[in-house]
DNA sequence: ACCTGAACACCGTTCAAGT
DNA sequence: ACCTGAACACCGTTCAAGT
Protein backbone atom coordinates (compact mmCIF):
# COMPACT_ATOMS: atom_id res chain seq x y z
CA UNK A 1 0.00 0.00 0.00
CA UNK A 2 3.43 2.13 -0.04
CA UNK A 3 2.39 5.38 -2.05
CA UNK A 4 5.52 5.04 -3.85
CA UNK A 5 6.31 1.12 -3.86
CA UNK A 6 3.33 -0.25 -5.43
CA UNK A 7 3.22 -3.90 -6.43
CA UNK A 8 3.88 -2.21 -10.61
CA UNK A 9 7.33 -0.91 -9.58
CA UNK A 10 8.30 2.58 -9.34
CA UNK A 11 5.71 5.21 -11.27
CA UNK A 12 6.94 7.15 -14.14
CA UNK A 13 6.07 10.86 -14.12
CA UNK A 14 3.05 12.38 -14.62
CA UNK A 15 2.51 13.94 -17.70
CA UNK A 16 -0.37 15.47 -19.67
CA UNK A 17 0.76 12.65 -22.32
CA UNK A 18 0.49 9.53 -19.66
CA UNK A 19 -2.82 11.02 -18.09
CA UNK A 20 -4.37 11.07 -21.66
CA UNK A 21 -2.82 7.58 -22.27
CA UNK A 22 -4.39 6.63 -19.17
CA UNK A 23 -7.75 7.85 -19.89
CA UNK A 24 -8.16 6.27 -23.42
CA UNK A 25 -7.17 3.30 -21.78
CA UNK A 26 -10.19 3.62 -19.27
CA UNK A 27 -12.70 4.78 -21.63
CA UNK A 28 -12.22 1.73 -24.21
CA UNK A 29 -12.65 -0.47 -21.26
CA UNK A 30 -15.47 0.43 -19.47
CA UNK A 31 -16.65 4.22 -21.56
CA UNK A 32 -16.15 7.53 -21.26
CA UNK A 33 -18.98 7.65 -18.90
CA UNK A 34 -18.05 4.76 -16.38
CA UNK A 35 -14.95 6.19 -14.71
CA UNK A 36 -14.19 9.30 -13.09
CA UNK A 37 -11.50 11.81 -12.25
CA UNK A 38 -10.75 10.06 -9.57
CA UNK A 39 -10.61 7.13 -10.64
CA UNK A 40 -8.63 7.72 -13.31
CA UNK A 41 -6.24 9.98 -10.86
CA UNK A 42 -6.03 6.62 -8.74
CA UNK A 43 -5.03 4.60 -11.44
CA UNK A 44 -2.36 6.93 -12.41
CA UNK A 45 -1.21 6.90 -8.63
CA UNK A 46 -2.16 10.12 -8.14
CA UNK A 47 -4.54 13.11 -7.02
CA UNK A 48 -6.66 14.37 -8.14
CA UNK A 49 -5.88 17.76 -8.24
CA UNK A 50 -2.78 16.68 -10.69
CA UNK A 51 -5.06 16.19 -13.29
CA UNK A 52 -6.21 19.74 -13.26
CA UNK A 53 -2.47 20.80 -13.24
CA UNK A 54 -1.49 19.08 -16.30
CA UNK A 55 -4.09 18.81 -18.36
CA UNK A 56 -7.21 20.77 -17.16
CA UNK A 57 -11.03 20.12 -16.67
CA UNK A 58 -12.94 17.14 -17.73
CA UNK A 59 -13.84 18.51 -20.65
CA UNK A 60 -10.42 19.40 -21.84
CA UNK A 61 -9.32 15.77 -20.72
CA UNK A 62 -12.40 14.06 -22.91
CA UNK A 63 -10.82 17.08 -25.82
CA UNK A 64 -7.57 15.65 -25.49
CA UNK A 65 -9.24 11.94 -25.89
CA UNK A 66 -11.28 12.87 -28.90
CA UNK A 67 -8.26 13.69 -30.91
CA UNK A 68 -6.31 10.58 -29.95
CA UNK A 69 -9.72 8.36 -30.87
CA UNK A 70 -9.93 10.35 -34.31
CA UNK A 71 -6.54 10.19 -35.10
CA UNK A 72 -6.75 6.27 -35.61
CA UNK A 73 -9.33 6.67 -38.47
CA UNK A 74 -8.37 5.74 -41.49
CA UNK A 75 -9.00 8.26 -44.29
CA UNK A 76 -10.56 6.36 -47.21
CA UNK A 77 -8.73 5.96 -50.98
CA UNK A 78 -9.41 9.87 -52.86
CA UNK A 79 -9.54 7.96 -55.63
CA UNK A 80 -13.45 7.11 -54.59
CA UNK A 81 -16.65 8.38 -55.63
CA UNK A 82 -17.84 10.77 -53.18
CA UNK A 83 -20.68 8.68 -52.35
CA UNK A 84 -18.62 5.84 -51.36
CA UNK A 85 -15.55 7.59 -50.23
CA UNK A 86 -17.90 9.18 -47.41
CA UNK A 87 -20.18 5.64 -46.97
CA UNK A 88 -16.14 4.07 -46.22
CA UNK A 89 -15.29 6.97 -43.89
CA UNK A 90 -19.04 6.61 -41.86
CA UNK A 91 -18.47 3.19 -41.55
CA UNK A 92 -15.11 3.78 -40.37
CA UNK A 93 -16.60 6.11 -37.86
CA UNK A 94 -18.67 3.91 -36.49
CA UNK A 95 -16.48 1.07 -35.71
CA UNK A 96 -13.26 3.46 -34.35
CA UNK A 97 -16.29 5.23 -32.00
CA UNK A 98 -17.40 1.77 -30.54
CA UNK A 99 -14.46 0.81 -29.45
CA UNK A 100 -14.56 3.92 -26.85
CA UNK A 101 -17.61 4.07 -26.00
CA UNK A 102 -19.49 7.38 -24.93
CA UNK A 103 -16.75 9.68 -27.29
CA UNK A 104 -19.80 9.78 -29.78
CA UNK A 105 -21.50 12.14 -27.87
CA UNK A 106 -18.50 14.27 -27.43
CA UNK A 107 -17.63 14.04 -30.92
CA UNK A 108 -21.04 15.80 -31.34
CA UNK A 109 -20.32 18.55 -29.04
CA UNK A 110 -16.86 19.38 -29.65
CA UNK A 111 -15.69 18.10 -33.14
CA UNK A 112 -14.31 21.84 -34.56
CA UNK A 113 -12.22 21.53 -31.11
CA UNK A 114 -10.84 17.73 -32.74
CA UNK A 115 -7.39 18.71 -34.33
CA UNK A 116 -6.48 15.13 -35.75
CA UNK A 117 -10.01 16.08 -38.22
CA UNK A 118 -8.21 19.12 -40.02
CA UNK A 119 -7.09 16.53 -42.76
CA UNK A 120 -10.58 14.62 -43.46
CA UNK A 121 -12.48 17.93 -42.80
CA UNK A 122 -10.44 19.18 -46.01
CA UNK A 123 -10.44 16.12 -48.05
CA UNK A 124 -14.12 15.82 -47.64
CA UNK A 125 -15.48 19.36 -48.52
CA UNK A 126 -13.31 18.94 -51.64
CA UNK A 127 -14.08 16.17 -52.36
CA UNK A 128 -18.13 17.53 -52.45
CA UNK A 129 -17.08 21.01 -53.85
CA UNK A 130 -15.81 18.89 -57.12
CA UNK A 131 -18.53 16.56 -57.17
CA UNK A 132 -20.69 19.86 -57.80
CA UNK A 133 -22.02 20.52 -54.11
CA UNK A 134 -20.48 24.51 -54.21
CA UNK A 135 -21.64 26.58 -51.20
CA UNK A 136 -23.44 23.30 -49.50
CA UNK A 137 -20.88 21.44 -49.29
CA UNK A 138 -20.17 22.90 -45.68
CA UNK A 139 -23.36 21.75 -44.72
CA UNK A 140 -23.17 18.95 -46.09
CA UNK A 141 -20.01 17.42 -43.92
CA UNK A 142 -21.18 18.64 -40.99
CA UNK A 143 -24.99 17.09 -41.77
CA UNK A 144 -23.44 13.46 -42.73
CA UNK A 145 -20.38 13.26 -39.84
CA UNK A 146 -23.21 14.91 -37.17
CA UNK A 147 -25.47 12.11 -38.30
CA UNK A 148 -23.21 9.54 -38.05
CA UNK A 149 -21.67 10.55 -34.60
CA UNK A 150 -25.50 10.78 -33.42
CA UNK A 151 -26.53 7.36 -34.56
CA UNK A 152 -23.28 5.91 -32.72
CA UNK A 153 -24.12 7.81 -29.60
CA UNK A 154 -27.48 6.68 -29.15
CA UNK A 155 -26.01 3.21 -29.44
CA UNK A 156 -23.93 3.46 -27.13
CA UNK A 157 -26.38 4.69 -24.73
CA UNK A 158 -28.47 1.95 -25.54
CA UNK A 159 -25.35 -0.37 -25.06
CA UNK A 160 -24.42 1.13 -21.92
CA UNK A 161 -24.78 -1.27 -18.32
CA UNK A 162 -26.85 1.82 -16.95
CA UNK A 163 -29.41 1.96 -19.74
CA UNK A 164 -32.86 1.04 -18.01
CA UNK A 165 -35.38 0.34 -20.59
CA UNK A 166 -38.74 2.22 -19.17
CA UNK A 167 -41.49 -0.62 -19.38
CA UNK A 168 -44.33 1.14 -17.84
CA UNK A 169 -46.26 1.15 -21.09
CA UNK A 170 -45.23 -2.71 -22.01
CA UNK A 171 -48.67 -3.27 -20.91
CA UNK A 172 -50.42 -0.53 -23.39
CA UNK A 173 -48.41 -2.06 -26.22
CA UNK A 174 -49.44 -5.78 -25.97
CA UNK A 175 -53.04 -4.57 -25.68
CA UNK A 176 -52.63 -3.26 -28.94
CA UNK A 177 -50.86 -6.16 -30.12
CA UNK A 178 -53.44 -7.91 -31.57
CA UNK A 179 -56.13 -4.58 -31.82
CA UNK A 180 -57.83 -4.73 -35.37
CA UNK A 181 -58.11 -0.75 -35.26
CA UNK A 182 -54.48 0.00 -34.25
CA UNK A 183 -52.53 -2.22 -37.06
CA UNK A 184 -49.37 -0.33 -37.76
CA UNK A 185 -49.19 -0.28 -34.10
CA UNK A 186 -49.07 -4.33 -33.48
CA UNK A 187 -46.65 -4.38 -36.21
CA UNK A 188 -43.98 -2.03 -34.51
CA UNK A 189 -44.57 -3.21 -31.23
CA UNK A 190 -44.18 -6.92 -32.89
CA UNK A 191 -40.60 -5.72 -34.12
CA UNK A 192 -39.45 -3.95 -31.30
CA UNK A 193 -40.66 -6.92 -28.97
CA UNK A 194 -38.37 -9.39 -31.04
CA UNK A 195 -35.27 -7.32 -30.52
CA UNK A 196 -36.05 -6.69 -27.13
CA UNK A 197 -35.77 -10.26 -26.55
CA UNK A 198 -32.69 -11.21 -28.01
CA UNK A 199 -29.67 -9.50 -27.68
CA UNK A 200 -28.05 -10.57 -31.10
CA UNK A 201 -30.82 -9.36 -32.74
CA UNK A 202 -30.32 -6.31 -31.35
CA UNK A 203 -27.28 -5.60 -32.43
CA UNK A 204 -27.73 -6.28 -35.77
CA UNK A 205 -30.69 -3.78 -35.65
CA UNK A 206 -28.49 -0.98 -34.70
CA UNK A 207 -25.91 -1.97 -37.53
CA UNK A 208 -28.68 -2.20 -39.98
CA UNK A 209 -30.15 0.93 -39.21
CA UNK A 210 -26.82 2.93 -39.08
CA UNK A 211 -26.30 1.72 -42.60
CA UNK A 212 -29.99 2.03 -43.71
CA UNK A 213 -29.39 5.78 -42.38
CA UNK A 214 -26.62 6.46 -43.95
CA UNK A 215 -27.59 4.89 -47.11
CA UNK A 216 -30.73 7.23 -47.27
CA UNK A 217 -29.04 10.51 -46.67
CA UNK A 218 -26.40 9.99 -49.26
CA UNK A 219 -29.29 8.91 -51.76
CA UNK A 220 -30.62 12.31 -50.56
CA UNK A 221 -27.79 14.18 -51.70
CA UNK A 222 -27.59 12.51 -55.31
CA UNK A 223 -30.95 13.62 -55.71
CA UNK A 224 -30.05 17.02 -54.56
CA UNK A 225 -26.76 17.44 -56.45
CA UNK A 226 -29.62 16.30 -59.61
CA UNK A 227 -31.44 19.41 -58.80
CA UNK A 228 -28.46 21.53 -58.32
CA UNK A 229 -26.90 20.54 -61.63
CA UNK A 230 -30.80 20.60 -63.77
CA UNK B 1 -41.49 30.83 5.98
CA UNK B 2 -44.18 28.79 7.76
CA UNK B 3 -44.07 25.34 5.79
CA UNK B 4 -48.18 25.34 5.61
CA UNK B 5 -48.48 29.23 5.09
CA UNK B 6 -46.67 29.76 2.21
CA UNK B 7 -46.91 33.25 0.79
CA UNK B 8 -49.20 32.00 -2.36
CA UNK B 9 -51.59 30.27 0.58
CA UNK B 10 -52.24 26.65 1.72
CA UNK B 11 -50.57 24.68 -0.57
CA UNK B 12 -52.78 21.52 -2.29
CA UNK B 13 -52.40 17.93 -1.40
CA UNK B 14 -48.83 16.53 -3.19
CA UNK B 15 -50.03 14.16 -6.13
CA UNK B 16 -47.92 12.26 -8.80
CA UNK B 17 -49.68 14.69 -11.34
CA UNK B 18 -48.76 17.79 -9.57
CA UNK B 19 -45.33 16.95 -9.43
CA UNK B 20 -45.23 16.53 -13.17
CA UNK B 21 -47.27 19.73 -13.80
CA UNK B 22 -44.03 21.35 -11.49
CA UNK B 23 -41.69 19.33 -13.59
CA UNK B 24 -43.08 19.74 -17.05
CA UNK B 25 -42.98 23.67 -15.97
CA UNK B 26 -39.30 23.95 -14.96
CA UNK B 27 -38.19 22.05 -17.79
CA UNK B 28 -40.10 24.90 -20.30
CA UNK B 29 -38.46 27.44 -17.80
CA UNK B 30 -34.83 26.69 -17.44
CA UNK B 31 -34.33 23.09 -19.64
CA UNK B 32 -34.43 19.33 -17.97
CA UNK B 33 -30.97 18.96 -17.17
CA UNK B 34 -31.20 22.80 -15.17
CA UNK B 35 -32.80 21.47 -12.74
CA UNK B 36 -32.42 18.94 -9.70
CA UNK B 37 -35.01 16.64 -7.89
CA UNK B 38 -34.24 18.94 -4.64
CA UNK B 39 -35.18 22.04 -6.52
CA UNK B 40 -38.53 20.60 -7.98
CA UNK B 41 -39.05 19.27 -4.32
CA UNK B 42 -38.63 22.62 -2.79
CA UNK B 43 -41.33 24.27 -6.00
CA UNK B 44 -43.65 22.34 -4.08
CA UNK B 45 -43.11 22.74 -0.69
CA UNK B 46 -41.86 19.32 -0.08
CA UNK B 47 -38.85 16.87 0.81
CA UNK B 48 -37.55 15.08 -1.97
CA UNK B 49 -38.30 11.76 -0.84
CA UNK B 50 -41.77 12.27 -1.51
CA UNK B 51 -41.13 12.74 -5.36
CA UNK B 52 -40.35 8.91 -5.17
CA UNK B 53 -43.49 7.88 -3.27
CA UNK B 54 -45.62 9.38 -5.50
CA UNK B 55 -43.90 8.75 -9.15
CA UNK B 56 -40.44 6.94 -8.64
CA UNK B 57 -36.96 7.74 -9.50
CA UNK B 58 -35.92 10.21 -11.54
CA UNK B 59 -36.27 8.11 -14.89
CA UNK B 60 -39.98 7.98 -14.52
CA UNK B 61 -40.25 11.71 -13.66
CA UNK B 62 -38.77 12.12 -16.75
CA UNK B 63 -41.00 9.63 -18.88
CA UNK B 64 -43.83 10.94 -17.28
CA UNK B 65 -42.81 14.22 -18.66
CA UNK B 66 -42.02 13.14 -21.61
CA UNK B 67 -45.61 11.46 -22.38
CA UNK B 68 -47.03 15.20 -21.49
CA UNK B 69 -44.94 16.91 -24.03
CA UNK B 70 -45.44 14.50 -27.12
CA UNK B 71 -49.45 14.47 -26.23
CA UNK B 72 -49.00 18.00 -27.77
CA UNK B 73 -47.96 17.32 -30.58
CA UNK B 74 -49.91 17.53 -33.63
CA UNK B 75 -50.89 14.73 -36.33
CA UNK B 76 -50.63 16.19 -39.94
CA UNK B 77 -53.67 15.50 -42.17
CA UNK B 78 -54.27 11.84 -42.95
CA UNK B 79 -54.50 12.75 -46.79
CA UNK B 80 -51.21 13.64 -46.98
CA UNK B 81 -48.66 11.92 -49.17
CA UNK B 82 -46.37 10.17 -46.85
CA UNK B 83 -43.65 12.34 -47.58
CA UNK B 84 -45.52 15.54 -46.27
CA UNK B 85 -46.88 13.57 -43.58
CA UNK B 86 -43.83 13.21 -41.97
CA UNK B 87 -42.22 16.63 -43.31
CA UNK B 88 -44.52 17.62 -41.07
CA UNK B 89 -44.55 15.82 -38.57
CA UNK B 90 -41.04 16.15 -37.95
CA UNK B 91 -41.29 19.91 -38.64
CA UNK B 92 -43.55 20.01 -35.69
CA UNK B 93 -41.40 17.64 -33.49
CA UNK B 94 -38.34 20.18 -33.27
CA UNK B 95 -40.74 23.16 -32.71
CA UNK B 96 -42.51 21.13 -29.61
CA UNK B 97 -39.32 19.53 -28.07
CA UNK B 98 -37.67 22.69 -28.30
CA UNK B 99 -40.21 24.31 -26.25
CA UNK B 100 -39.00 21.73 -23.34
CA UNK B 101 -35.46 21.48 -23.91
CA UNK B 102 -33.67 18.57 -22.70
CA UNK B 103 -36.27 16.58 -23.69
CA UNK B 104 -35.21 15.44 -27.41
CA UNK B 105 -32.23 13.44 -26.04
CA UNK B 106 -34.09 11.65 -23.46
CA UNK B 107 -37.24 10.80 -26.20
CA UNK B 108 -34.36 8.59 -28.06
CA UNK B 109 -33.87 6.51 -25.17
CA UNK B 110 -37.23 6.21 -24.03
CA UNK B 111 -39.38 6.43 -26.93
CA UNK B 112 -40.76 3.34 -26.97
CA UNK B 113 -42.07 3.83 -23.46
CA UNK B 114 -44.03 6.98 -24.23
CA UNK B 115 -47.55 5.75 -24.70
CA UNK B 116 -48.72 9.32 -25.90
CA UNK B 117 -46.93 8.26 -29.06
CA UNK B 118 -48.88 5.15 -29.68
CA UNK B 119 -51.37 7.02 -32.36
CA UNK B 120 -48.89 8.59 -34.15
CA UNK B 121 -47.20 5.52 -34.50
CA UNK B 122 -49.96 3.19 -35.69
CA UNK B 123 -50.62 6.17 -38.58
CA UNK B 124 -46.50 6.54 -39.80
CA UNK B 125 -46.36 2.52 -40.04
CA UNK B 126 -49.81 2.11 -42.22
CA UNK B 127 -48.61 5.40 -44.20
CA UNK B 128 -45.53 4.35 -45.10
CA UNK B 129 -46.81 0.31 -45.78
CA UNK B 130 -49.65 2.05 -47.71
CA UNK B 131 -46.81 4.10 -49.63
CA UNK B 132 -45.21 0.32 -50.30
CA UNK B 133 -42.61 0.00 -48.08
CA UNK B 134 -43.40 -3.07 -46.82
CA UNK B 135 -41.29 -4.30 -44.14
CA UNK B 136 -39.16 -1.75 -43.87
CA UNK B 137 -41.83 0.60 -42.50
CA UNK B 138 -41.10 -0.35 -38.82
CA UNK B 139 -37.57 0.77 -39.34
CA UNK B 140 -37.97 3.76 -41.17
CA UNK B 141 -40.14 5.08 -38.66
CA UNK B 142 -37.71 4.50 -36.10
CA UNK B 143 -34.89 6.02 -38.04
CA UNK B 144 -36.97 9.37 -39.17
CA UNK B 145 -37.95 9.93 -35.16
CA UNK B 146 -34.26 9.24 -34.02
CA UNK B 147 -32.55 11.30 -36.47
CA UNK B 148 -35.59 14.55 -35.56
CA UNK B 149 -34.77 13.88 -32.15
CA UNK B 150 -30.88 13.23 -31.93
CA UNK B 151 -30.89 16.66 -34.30
CA UNK B 152 -32.94 18.43 -31.76
CA UNK B 153 -31.06 17.11 -28.90
CA UNK B 154 -28.14 18.37 -30.36
CA UNK B 155 -29.35 21.75 -30.95
CA UNK B 156 -30.32 21.58 -27.24
CA UNK B 157 -26.81 20.97 -25.99
CA UNK B 158 -25.66 23.75 -27.91
CA UNK B 159 -28.31 26.13 -26.53
CA UNK B 160 -27.45 25.25 -23.55
CA UNK B 161 -25.98 28.16 -21.05
CA UNK B 162 -23.69 25.37 -20.08
CA UNK B 163 -22.27 24.59 -23.30
CA UNK B 164 -18.90 25.17 -23.60
CA UNK B 165 -17.18 25.81 -26.88
CA UNK B 166 -13.55 24.19 -26.68
CA UNK B 167 -11.26 26.82 -28.32
CA UNK B 168 -8.20 24.42 -28.27
CA UNK B 169 -8.09 24.66 -32.04
CA UNK B 170 -8.88 27.61 -32.82
CA UNK B 171 -5.63 28.98 -33.95
CA UNK B 172 -4.94 25.87 -35.83
CA UNK B 173 -8.19 26.40 -37.75
CA UNK B 174 -6.37 30.14 -38.12
CA UNK B 175 -3.51 28.75 -39.39
CA UNK B 176 -5.52 27.07 -42.52
CA UNK B 177 -7.16 29.50 -43.14
CA UNK B 178 -5.44 30.34 -46.24
CA UNK B 179 -3.34 27.57 -46.83
CA UNK B 180 -3.57 26.99 -50.31
CA UNK B 181 -2.43 23.12 -49.65
CA UNK B 182 -6.04 22.91 -47.58
CA UNK B 183 -8.67 24.99 -49.61
CA UNK B 184 -11.54 22.75 -47.78
CA UNK B 185 -10.53 23.45 -44.73
CA UNK B 186 -10.21 26.82 -45.35
CA UNK B 187 -13.91 27.19 -46.46
CA UNK B 188 -15.18 25.26 -43.49
CA UNK B 189 -13.19 27.20 -41.17
CA UNK B 190 -14.80 30.43 -42.47
CA UNK B 191 -18.09 29.21 -42.36
CA UNK B 192 -17.66 28.11 -39.21
CA UNK B 193 -15.97 31.64 -38.18
CA UNK B 194 -19.17 32.94 -39.48
CA UNK B 195 -21.68 31.15 -37.06
CA UNK B 196 -19.66 31.29 -33.74
CA UNK B 197 -19.51 35.15 -34.27
CA UNK B 198 -23.74 36.01 -34.58
CA UNK B 199 -26.04 34.12 -32.44
CA UNK B 200 -28.72 35.07 -35.23
CA UNK B 201 -26.54 33.51 -37.87
CA UNK B 202 -26.03 30.19 -35.36
CA UNK B 203 -30.29 29.51 -34.98
CA UNK B 204 -30.74 29.97 -38.71
CA UNK B 205 -28.18 27.39 -39.58
CA UNK B 206 -29.59 25.33 -37.23
CA UNK B 207 -33.29 25.11 -38.69
CA UNK B 208 -31.22 25.01 -42.04
CA UNK B 209 -29.33 21.95 -40.73
CA UNK B 210 -32.51 20.32 -39.90
CA UNK B 211 -34.60 20.93 -42.63
CA UNK B 212 -31.69 20.06 -44.91
CA UNK B 213 -31.09 16.44 -43.02
CA UNK B 214 -35.10 16.00 -42.88
CA UNK B 215 -35.37 16.42 -46.56
CA UNK B 216 -32.28 14.72 -47.42
CA UNK B 217 -33.71 11.70 -45.82
CA UNK B 218 -36.99 11.83 -47.12
CA UNK B 219 -35.71 12.52 -50.80
CA UNK B 220 -32.85 9.41 -50.00
CA UNK B 221 -36.28 7.18 -49.03
CA UNK B 222 -38.37 7.87 -52.32
CA UNK B 223 -35.28 6.54 -54.45
CA UNK B 224 -35.29 3.37 -51.90
CA UNK B 225 -38.89 3.16 -52.93
CA UNK B 226 -38.40 3.40 -56.57
CA UNK B 227 -35.53 0.28 -55.96
CA UNK B 228 -38.57 -1.50 -53.95
CA UNK B 229 -41.00 -1.40 -56.66
CA UNK B 230 -38.58 -1.67 -59.30
C1' DA C 1 -50.52 5.87 3.49
C1' DC C 2 -47.87 9.69 3.54
C1' DC C 3 -44.34 12.99 5.21
C1' DT C 4 -39.97 14.21 7.92
C1' DG C 5 -35.28 14.86 8.35
C1' DA C 6 -31.17 13.10 8.10
C1' DA C 7 -27.87 10.34 6.17
C1' DC C 8 -25.25 7.65 2.44
C1' DA C 9 -22.18 7.39 -1.19
C1' DC C 10 -20.83 9.73 -4.46
C1' DC C 11 -19.28 13.75 -8.00
C1' DG C 12 -16.11 17.72 -10.28
C1' DT C 13 -13.50 21.34 -8.70
C1' DT C 14 -10.69 24.48 -5.80
C1' DC C 15 -7.03 25.83 -2.81
C1' DA C 16 -3.84 26.67 0.84
C1' DA C 17 0.00 24.31 2.22
C1' DG C 18 3.90 21.71 1.47
C1' DT C 19 8.49 20.31 -1.29
C1' DA D 1 6.78 23.79 -10.83
C1' DC D 2 4.53 20.17 -9.02
C1' DC D 3 2.17 17.39 -5.46
C1' DT D 4 -0.62 16.84 -1.01
C1' DG D 5 -4.66 16.48 1.46
C1' DA D 6 -8.57 18.31 2.63
C1' DA D 7 -12.47 20.84 1.81
C1' DC D 8 -16.52 22.92 -0.90
C1' DA D 9 -20.82 22.66 -2.90
C1' DC D 10 -23.34 19.85 -4.84
C1' DC D 11 -26.10 15.33 -6.62
C1' DG D 12 -29.74 11.13 -6.66
C1' DT D 13 -31.32 7.97 -3.52
C1' DT D 14 -32.53 5.50 0.79
C1' DC D 15 -34.54 4.81 5.22
C1' DA D 16 -35.85 4.75 9.99
C1' DA D 17 -38.88 7.47 12.43
C1' DG D 18 -42.84 10.04 12.94
C1' DT D 19 -48.19 11.09 12.10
Amino acid sequence: MGSSSSPSGPRPAITAERIVDAAVELTAERGLENWTLRELAGALGAYPAVLYHHVGDRDALICAVLDRVVATLPIPDEGLHWQEWFAQLLADVRVVLHRYPGTARWMVRFSPSVTAATTLVDRGIRLLQDAGFGEESSLILHMLTTTACQFVATEDDRNSPAFSQRLDNAAEYARHHDDPDHPGLATHAKMMKARQADPELAMHYQAQMYEYAIRRCLDGLAVRLAELKG
